[in-house]
DNA sequence: GAAATAGTGTCTATCAGACATTATGGC
DNA sequence: GCCATAATGTCTGATAGACACTATTTC
């Protein structure tokens, strides 16, 4: 098991934003940005240049600027950005996590963010500083992570996997186009279990989320699948029973 | 339509805790807490001593204390007790809502959590607030509120039912002993739909969530119904299907 | 034709909804 | 016995899982 809470390395409380008892606290937006690739889910981690955790690995992010923000929500799509470069994926908020001693610098709030993205559309270090994907084992990475942000992580992939459970939202894991094999694949690369090919399908067409275009895609080998189109990437569906949870 | 952004009653910008171009944003925590009391759901609101917005009902609530408060859970806890005297009711965080326009004041950010309680546990106007319930049609109530609270109380309307329709959180809104009557009723006031006696039983029996009490109530006439008591209020358990979504 | 993968068809146990029936109290 | 409500039983259509089968491509 991973601790979930990291001590920082110098030991010692760096004077930050929210030192010197002022009387709010200091807010930061940090993301769990998700891709899969090369079978795995992958979680978007950054090097920390500055203390406190300097050179740990952490999920991206960091304070709100109420100059540049209109709202929260803006504020995530910004650092989305500088991040990966990618203008539109899809991004949730998740949780608010805040009290006295998460940080060492003092009392600090953070609302996290997931967002899930294709893997290929990303480009990695906008923000000069360094990056990689690490793979999802369980639920977290097997780094150690700065603060507390294994649990944030955990939080965000449990959030993923129970999402999954019900909605469409591998859809966003995917390029525009993809096939059938494609989305049953990342199911359950994500869910970590297999799944029946003829229940899924049959799952999706009752959804009526896909359409399907005219043309082909051809694998390595064997029969080629069809090509299919999310049909409405703003309405959020909902599948009336959980994906895995049946089995008898 | 209710409208779901209010304007302050007197327009000008009153002074606030985040004014004079702070470079960081205010925070509070506001609380939306459901009871169903007269067959029917009630949320609590307060009316605003101060201004801006004075007068008006709101969601209760206010800044977090970074004295206080040791984290923002514990924020939300001890204004719960304030309000309403209830020292450990279902407390769950919904969202957090952050941007430059929701308040007069500036930028402020606000974590909304959602409580579930039985009436006849509060003791009102502890915080020596104006305090009443306010019954709950369809998402949002019939006063204005303050602020952006419309909203917040209509996510909250939306979060609770959502919840019912997949988890047992209801049995907070009863008291610790209770009928399988009630709590099909409690279920089919906040849905706002008949459920079958007959598959709401099968439900509650398979999810084995529920310990019978040797003891009978009885109502007015006809046959005493058993007594319940809920097994685990820690547990969330989740039912494997929605409630109520699958009329035919 | 063999291999590989895509896609469809069929059978069955399960189960939710509908509704009838029985049980148990007060009067 | 009658009324009211609680609790249980039964029937049926829908459907998820399991798995066999067919289809279409490359080699």
């Amino acid at each position: 098991m991973i601790a979930r809470t990291a001590t920082p390395a110098g030991g010692a409380a760096v004077p930050g934003p929210d030192d010197s008892g002022s009387a709010k606290p200091s807010f930061t937006v940090h993301l769990a940005i998700f891709t899969v690739r090369a079978e795995r889910l992958h979680v978007l981690l950054v090097k920390r240049a500055e203390p406190p955790f300097q050179g740990d690995w952490a999920l991206p992010g960091g304070f709100l600027d109420p100059r540049r923000d209109d709202s929260v929500d803006a504020c995530a799509a910004r650092k989305l950005v500088e991040e990966t470069g990618v203008q539109a994926p899809y991004l949730e908020q998740l949780k608010t996590y805040g009290s006295r001693d998460r940080d060492p610098r003092g009392w600090i709030i953070t609302t996290v963010y997931f967002a899930l993205m294709v893997s290929d559309s990303v480009r990695l270090g906008g923000n000069q500083a360094a990056a990689c994907w690490a793979p999802v084992r369980g639920d977290g990475v097997e780094f150690i992570l700065a603060f507390d942000h294994a649990l944030l992580l955990a939080d965000a992939v449990e959030r993923l996997r129970s999402k999954l459970e019900y909605t469409h939202i591998a859809v966003h894991l995917l390029p525009e186009e993809f096939t059938l094999p494609e989305l049953q694949r990342t199911y359950e690369i994500i869910l970590q279990q297999p799944l029946d090919k003829s229940s899924f399908r049959r799952r999706v067409a009752q959804a009526d989320m896909l359409e399907e275009i005219a043309g082909k895609l051809r694998d390595g080998s064997g029969r080629p699948a069809r090509l299919y189109r999310f049909r409405d990437y703003d309405r959020q569906t909902f599948f009336p029973r959980s994906i895995s949870r049946h089995a008898r």
